[in-house]
DNA sequence: ACCCTTGCGTTCATATTGGTCATGGAAGGT
DNA sequence: ACCTTCCATGACCAATATGAACGCAAGGGT
């Protein structure tokens, strides 16, 4: 099976960069090109599929100078591309995710994502695509059977799992990022220790990591009586990807 | 939260009335009306829509009198009209289910098929949607995370009882789903190797398959020296009416 | 200025559970 | 009656939060 080939449309130049390196980085897929804005996506698209060469998957940023990236998916439909659409965002609102679904877009990716995450989600992508190509050997093109869609809907829609340091587990570290960023302000290890029910040590722990990861920024706390303490306050997530 | 509307797209009388049938027989789900043929199907999500009463999900056969149901989906993308589409078929090509996903198919029905099927799909869309529509209590609001949206995605793949992964046995995942159904909080591993008589290994089987599944949720337990246990519960806000 | 108090950072060993592999026994097909 | 298939089980190793112990850096009293 050739390459499939990929459309990076992302206005950010240094993040345009990072996710074309992405791509060509991966195995099964070729970069067909790349569009800072709407408009410019939407001619090379008509562009490729006039000349016989379509491109089958875009990496669509959401947010563009010119048009929102709901807007371009409605006029790739409109005007008949059926390139698969893998969306990246850095608003986080729910509710557009519908929408997105509604469109067509396959997959959904949050900004900053890591290296890892992006790769991820490109396999799951290819394994459906793979899967739709010929789901069983002893069938030549006989047809597919329901749980030969499911399966491969499934494979499209697998969660991702990432790879965590030795002794943290993606449960807690969830929640801690999930306590962190519903508070205002800065948070004490001992803080996160009370509200979640679990050991200093363990809070500690992951606070520790996640102020590595950049994730949050840790500062010292005086004024008190006693050792001073460390506290920690979420960061506003940087508008390009992190390797 | 209100009921999803539906839309039955399907030229032959008796399948059309079976499909609204089985929609009204099921919770959470409302019948909008019913199309027989493409033209009419636009003309009343168009209605709907401008009545400020939109139809939320279409069932949509692929084969009618006088468009195909992609170009369907095609045009209500090119109109504006966000429903989500579970697309019924007969046809069992799969180089169509790509182009389906494209235009924003959510589930793909082959016929014929059981009413089991068919509630296990319109349950995981429902899912799906409770999911984005309040994804974690107590976050106003606040922006999704990837886990949150992968977890919405996965509960809309059909891990269901048509494909079991190999090693499960219907029964004992009946019994399981059962057992957590009854209790009101959450329940571990080892309580329900207790409680059903069964091996830790295969309680803990069956409680990963429904977690990855999206039927029960799964959160770490704290506070206890040892290994964090892992606590399962059961996935279902009917009642939990949220502020 | 010195020392004591205070509370957190840090480092282990420990207690449990999660995850995997190979085995046993039962059900169904031939 | 034999064989294949399939699921539950038991035992193993790996993983991860906890608790105690120790050290350290500030504040406050003498």
């Amino acid at each position: 099976m050739s390459d499939i080939r990929v459309l990076v449309v992302e206005d950010e130049p240094i993040a345009a960069a990072a996710h074309a390196a992405y791509i060509e980085r991966l195995d099964g897929f070729t970069l067909a090109g790349t569009a800072p804005d709407g408009q410019s996506a939407l001619r090379l698209l008509t562009d490729f599929a006039a000349a016989g060469n379509p491109v089958e998957l875009v990496l669509l940023d959401m947010n563009l100078p010119d048009l929102h990236g709901l807007d371009i998916a409605r006029r790739m439909r409109a005007a008949g591309l059926f390139a698969d659409i893998i969306a990246i965002t850095a608003v986080r609102e729910l509710n557009i995710v519908r929408s997105a679904v509604a469109t067509g877009v396959v997959q959904y990716l949050i900004k900053p994502f890591t290296y890892a995450t992006f790769a991820d989600k490109l396999a799951s992508y290819r394994l459906f695509r793979e899967q739709l190509a010929g789901p069983r050997t002893g069938k030549p093109g006989a047809g597919a059977s329901q749980s030969d869609v499911d399966q491969a809907f499934a494979s499209l829609r697998a969660p991702s799992e990432v790879s965590l340091p030795k002794g943290l587990s993606v449960s807690t570290l969830e929640s801690v990022k999930d306590f962190i960023e519903r508070q205002s302000g800065a948070v004490s290890a001992s803080e996160v220790m009370a509200a979640l029910g679990m050991s200093r040590v363990t809070a500690r722990r992951y606070l520790e990591y996640l102020a590595d990861a950049g994730t949050v920024s840790r500062a010292a706390r005086y004024g008190t009586p006693g050792r001073p303490e460390n506290e920690y306050r979420w960061n506003r997530p940087p508008a390009a990807a992190r390797p």
